[in-house]
DNA sequence: TAGCTGACGCAAA
DNA sequence: ATTTGCGCCAGCT
């Protein structure tokens, strides 16, 4: 069946679990597209299903990347209530 | 159908 | 280490 590509990129963000962060390259990689994690990050801010928690997909540098409502800042909180530990605006692993 | 935009990635300086 | 510029893909108008 036809899935767009930000149906797939739904389900996988929507299985990331809590205290736990994937890059918008693995996302795009999972969905089946390596190269469009461009597309990813346009695809999340497009989609406010609260069931596809895409605060907890950020960029490669480990940064949190932009988010709608405040920012990295909203971003960094939310990740750290969750159990992710991030410094100085850059996710810790 | 074609063109523009963007919650990015990587290389170079 | 950080900052700047260019390239990329899918979605939207």
């Amino acid at each position: 069946m036809k899935v767009s590509f930000k149906e797939r990129v739904a389900g996988v963000v929507r299985r990331i679990p809590a205290g736990a962060v994937m890059t918008y390259k693995e996302v795009a990689a999972a969905a089946g597209h390596p190269g469009a994690f461009r597309a990813v990050g346009s695809l999340m801010k497009a989609n406010r299903d609260p069931a596809v928690p895409c605060h907890r997909v950020v960029r490669s540098d480990l940064r949190p990347g932009e988010y709608n409502r405040g920012g990295e800042r909203a971003k960094i909180a939310r990740l750290t209530d969750e159990g992710v530990t991030v410094r100085d605006g850059r996710v810790k692993r």
